[in-house]
This record gives C-alpha cells, sequence and structure tokens, in this order.
DNA sequence: AAAATTAATGAAATGGTTTTCAAGCTTCTG
DNA sequence: CAGAAGCTTGAAAACCATTTCATTAATTTT
C-alpha cells in the first residue's frame, strides 16, 4: 500500500518537473487501466464499473487533467464552438444581443468565436473561412448588409446558422428577430393617431436590407392605412450613429420645416435628433415629437425621456441560440422565422399635436 | 494531356459526390506530390521547388482545400485563437475595447474566443479551463474583481496574458490601461480650480480593485493636494449603470443638499445624475456640475453635454492585442506597463462655481 | 457444474496535420 | 570524372483522443 502511494507520488512529482501536458495516457497509468477506460469515464459512458471509473477520476483529480480539445475535435468531428459574426457591436443594442448569445451559448456547452465584419462581405467571408477551418457546430449571423452574396455562401458551406435581429425571405434560413414591420407600423400608427400627418423619417442604410427594409415597408403600410401620401424625400438615410441622426435631422428641419414628428429607425439617431432640435431652439415634443426604435437603456435617462418601440436584445440573443442548437441537433423545427415580442413604449418624447402636456409614460400592449 | 485532365475532373467530381471534407491528402494525390510536400507549400516553406509549389497550389485550388485546423494545432500546439474574457462589456467604453481588440486581433492573424465573466471568479476560472483545453496563445482579461484569486490562477496556468483597462501591481504582469489615478487627479483638480469645494463622487463598485480603486486614489490625492477634507461618506458605491447614477444622485442630495459637484467614475452614471438632477430641478450645471469618466459618443448628445475624462477604448483594445503578442512571441517588454492618453474635456456639465454662463467645449492637454 | 449470456476492459485503428530523417537528384569543385 | 555539397522530395513518426472489435471476466441459465 505505502509502496503504491509512493510510485503515485513520484509519477506526480515527475510531471511537475517535466512541466508537460497531462494527457489521457498519464491518467490511465497513474489509474491502472487502459485509454479506452478513461476516454469512457470521461465521456460518462455506462459499461465502465463503478470502482473502476472512482480509480480513474481519482487519477483525473490527482493529475489535473484538461482534455486536449484538438484531439477530440479531429476525432469526432465536433467542436462545441458557435461563431458569432456582427457588424457593429459596439452599439448598445447588438452589445445586449451578443451578451445574450454568450449566456445561452455557455449555458449549453458551447464557447464562442468572435468576429466583426464591419458588414464587409470580404471579411464576413474570411471569417467564414476560418471558423469552418475550426469545425464550428453552428452560426449567428448579425450582419446587415449585402445578405445575397453572404446568405449563398452560407448555405454552401453547409454550416447550421442563425440569422439574428435580421429577417430573410428564405424558406430554409432561420432568423429569430423584432418583427420590424409590425413595430415600425406600430410607431406610425400611433403617431397618426395623436394627429401627426407630416412626418419625416431616419432610416438605416440603404445596404441594410434586414432590418432597415422591413421597417420601411411597416412604415409605408402604416401611412397607406392612414390615408398619407408616401414621400420618399422625407426619408433620410442614416447609419445608426448619434452623429448621423443629428445630421439627419439638420436635413429634415432645412427641407421640411413644417414636419411635426420624427421616427428615427433606432435610439441613438433618435438621441441625435433630440440633441439637434434642442440646440437649435425647437422644442420637444412641443413642437416635434421624436420616436426612436430598440427600447435602449439610455433613452429613459435623456431628456426628454424618448418615445420609442423596446426589444430586447437580450432576449434575442437567447433565442438565437436556442433555434441555432436545434438546428445543429437536426431537431424539426415547425417555424424558423421567430419574432421577439415588442413594445410601444410612450415616453416623453412624443405629445399629441398642439397640446403641451407632458405625457407620463405609458406602455401599450405587445403587438409581437 | 487529355486523359490527365479527365482524370483530374473525375477526382474533384468524385469530391462533389461524396461531399466530405478536401484533406492534404487528396491535394497530394491531385498534385501528384508527398503530403511533406504539400504541408510544405502551404506553410511557405523556402525549401520547395517553385513548379512544384505551383502544381500543388492549383490542386489546393481546385479542390477548395481548407486546412483542419483541429489538426494542426494537435500537432503545433499553437492556435492563433486569443481568449477575451471580459465582464459588462454591454457598456459602451468595452464594447468598443472589444471592437478594437477584434480588429488588431484579426490583422495579426488571431481569432478571438469570447467569454463574459459577469465578473463571477467561477465563470472566470471555468472559461480560463476552457480556452486552455483549446490552446489559445494568449489571454486578455477585461475583468474587474477578484483579481487576487484571478490572477493566481492565471499565473498558474502560464499563458500569455494582458490586462485591459486595469492596473494591477505585479511586475510579471503586463497591463494596458488609462492613467486612472492621473486622469481622476485631474477632474478634481479642474473642479477645485474653477471654485468647487463640496464634491461628490459615485465610484465603481468596492470589489473593481482595477478601474475604481485606481480612480480613488487620484481623487484623494488632488483633494490632499486642494487640502480638501477626505470624507469617505461623500463616496457612493455605484456599478457603472445609468441606473446607479440615478439614484446615486438621490442619495447624495439628500444627505449633502450644499454641494457643489458631482463626479461619477464613469459616464453613463454621470448621465443617470444629469437626468435625476433634471428631474428635481436642480440645474446643471449652474447648480451642480457634473463630471463623468470614458468619453463616450453619447456624452456629446446629452444635455447639457457632458464634461468627462476622454480615453479610446479602441485604442486601448489595439495596444493590448499588441502588447499581448510580444507576450507570446516572448520578446522582451521593456515596459509591461502601458498607458493609453486620456484628456480632460470640459463640455457643458460644469461650470464655474457661482457663474452662469455657458462653457463653449474646452480641450485640455493630454496628460496620458 | 457446464453452457450461454452479459458486462467490463483493452488493443489497435483512426482523424489530418507537421516535422524529422533519410534518400534521391543536381550541381559544383578539384 | 569522382566526390562533396546543396536542393528537393518522400516515408514515417508524432500529436491525443474516440471508437470498433475482440477478449476476458462475471453472471445467469439449464
Amino acid at each position: 500500500m505505502l509502496n503504491i502511494f509512493n510510485s503515485e507520488m513520484d509519477f506526480i512529482i515527475d510531471w511537475e518537473r517535466k512541466n508537460m501536458d497531462v494527457t489521457m495516457k498519464d491518467v490511465a497509468k497513474l489509474a491502472g487501466v487502459s485509454l479506452s477506460t478513461v476516454s469512457r469515464v470521461l465521456n460518462d459512458s455506462s459499461l465502465v464499473r463503478e470502482e473502476t471509473a472512482r480509480k480513474v477520476k481519482k487519477a483525473v483529480d490527482k493529475l489535473d487533467y484538461q482534455i486536449n480539445d484538438s484531439a477530440r475535435i479531429l476525432r469526432t468531428n465536433t467542436s462545441n464552438l458557435i461563431g458569432v459574426i456582427g457588424a457593429g457591436m459596439e452599439r448598445p443594442f447588438l452589445a445586449n444581443l451578443l451578451k445574450g448569445i454568450e449566456a445561452e451559448a455557455r449555458e449549453r456547452g458551447f464557447a464562442l468565436i468572435y468576429g466583426d465584419s464591419d458588414g464587409e462581405l470580404e471579411k464576413e467571408q474570411s471569417y467564414l473561412n476560418i471558423m469552418k477551418q475550426k469545425k464550428i457546430d453552428g452560426i449567428i449571423l448579425i450582419t446587415t448588409n449585402y445578405y445575397n452574396d453572404l446568405l449563398s455562401i452560407v448555405k454552401n458551406y453547409k454550416i447550421p446558422v442563425v440569422f439574428a435581429s435580421g429577417y430573410i425571405n428564405d424558406p430554409e434560413i432561420s432568423c429569430v428577430t423584432v418583427d420590424n414591420v409590425a413595430a415600425a407600423y406600430d410607431v406610425v400608427e400611433y403617431l397618426c393617431q395623436v394627429g401627426h400627418q407630416d412626418i419625416a423619417f431616419i432610416k438605416g442604410p440603404d445596404l441594410d436590407l434586414l432590418a432597415s427594409q422591413e421597417r420601411l415597408r411597416g412604415v409605408k403600410l402604416a401611412l397607406r392605412l392612414s390615408d398619407i401620401e408616401y414621400d420618399p424625400k422625407r426619408f433620410i438615410e442614416g447609419d445608426f450613429t448619434f452623429e448621423s441622426g443629428y445630421s439627419a435631422a439638420k436635413k429634415i428641419i432645412n427641407k421640411f420645416p413644417d414636419v411635426t414628428a420624427i421616427f428615427a429607425f433606432n435610439d441613438e439617431m433618435a438621441v441625435g435628433v433630440i440633441s439637434y432640435l434642442k440646440e437649435h431652439n425647437i422644442k420637444v415634443p412641443e413642437d416635434i415629437s421624436v420616436v426612436g426604435f430598440d427600447g435602449i437603456e439610455l433613452g429613459k435617462y435623456i431628456d426628454p425621456a424618448l418615445t420609442t418601440i423596446k426589444q430586447s436584445g437580450y432576449q434575442l440573443g437567447l433565442r438565437s441560440i436556442e433555434i441555432l442548437n436545434r438546428v445543429i441537433n437536426q431537431e424539426k423545427i415547425e417555424d424558423n422565422k421567430v419574432f421577439i415580442p415588442h413594445k410601444l413604449v410612450v415616453r416623453e418624447s412624443t405629445n399629441k399635436l398642439n397640446e403641451f402636456t407632458t405625457n407620463k409614460e405609458v406602455i401599450s400592449n405587445n403587438r409581437g
């Protein structure tokens, strides 16, 4: 008995001295079993005697054994790795989306490999290649532009994919997103209901086919139903930054001095708008109402607090991983277009036309 | 010649039919050379004839060969993978930091594996394990809490590491950060210079030993030099969110109704403060001056525009990878504590005590 | 108690690269 | 022209885990 203990110690000390990586072979040796048995214990195989398993686990602990992931991936061809390709992830909404993705991936035993494409197809391709080489199990795309090219590449690669925060009209592709059409519709409908007829819009980049174009559709639909003429000139192109909201507001005020409401397709641009208007002594909401989109935290703390469509990036992230996991497991997915809830949150930046009372915060019913 | 062409085609078509992964073996076969030669060509080895290399490259293109990364990692023990463990990465400053890390890592041929620890030691450990199993070449830590425990683990793991956005007083550990002491000092010095004596502070979580504690040191130093008594009660603990700034402001106003300035240790909390003050008809900066820290984009667009310390998260990210790369390559690093520049940006949220003019934006000299 | 099952284990093949070592070719030197 | 030296190339080992197949041990059945 003492002998065994001594040789065990020698073994371990030997390792420390050499400072090498511990492999399954070492564990097997220390536990006095074969490689196969160690592997079985590590993978919770049922066909190993309890006592043997205990021995092995003890050896694993003693040696502080860590699996060599590359070897496992090489053999099994599955990596427990999910790729995330995003663009503009520093935007608060998308940062929260990433956080949700991360949390749920972690929960399900996936690690994340992350790349920012800046919306450039070339970078997206390059990341796709790298990720493929790393044998990712699936991929989440949070990208907005050029989706046609990218899509064909992804399909060609035959990697399970989920588009997060974007709707793609292709029955093979799973998407998780807010219902941009309905949400944008809600905004315009609300503005019309409180009397606004002369509305200007700040959309996203024209290349953004996934979110901005959908919101545009919702707007057009609502305008039609409210018998307001669709005037393309009233749609200024922004890029979802504060700055672009600011400068879009400038254009709007110069070209359409009579607008009573501005709907920016995200909150940052709306904040930019408010900043410009206040700077030029245009009162929000008394002179002009402003609506944003996303419902980022910030909206509650600016003055006036921002009316917006609230959606949860974090939830969107969770759902995306959930769906992706189903695709990876080849589960049947009844409906691969998933819409997360949204709410129109009316705060202080909007007002009934020509009234000067301050709204209290009202939350409309969920329409998602 | 025709024969060769035909057999080539057959070969390729065969692959497409079977839809299997192309390996080096296939490339070798098609090119009519050995595995070793293919490997050499792929790794730009100099000792291969140009003509042979051409043949191989042609075969690679034809078959659209992609390397199997796991096999390569298994053999070489280097992954070109950098781990990033962060906490609270949805904060704009840190989101930009991640963007910088990503950009520079990409530039240098590294991919990123990313985990959010929520500042929990357990998760940090868990990610560290996973990343070690994946044989990451190095790791960037953007974490704030518990650093003592974490540090010993990291050191024990012997993985090249850089702490980004945090200073650690350990000569072995590389850090890239703004000089928090100097920057906080600058803020207080400025406030004192314009006449403020009664200042309240909103610090970060007490667990944050990397940024908040350093800023605290800078504040104390400046107070001492300005002959202002250090009163711990005037330091309210926040957690870097809008909300915590808002509620900290409430506490401050209730307990210390005579403060003339509030210095929040980040911009979001400062925005929360301003929100609270305006809501309670306390004018900023006429009644109370407010200063933030970080210089996030938003600060320019709120009303009043925020006086703050500006530092670039993106630059911080770039530098972090640069330093990490040096550590990985075991280059000698003359000084492993790197400070990125910072500026005190005076905007509209601060004022000379008892004056009511509006400041124009003034940018002080870089002190970093 | 012998035969037939079933359970537990081990040996060896496998996955796709890199790298060492040796061998085959060229080319150069004397 | 023989031998040395330098280029190119290929064969085979190594990296570390998983998994199939065969074998041995334990249990049940007759």
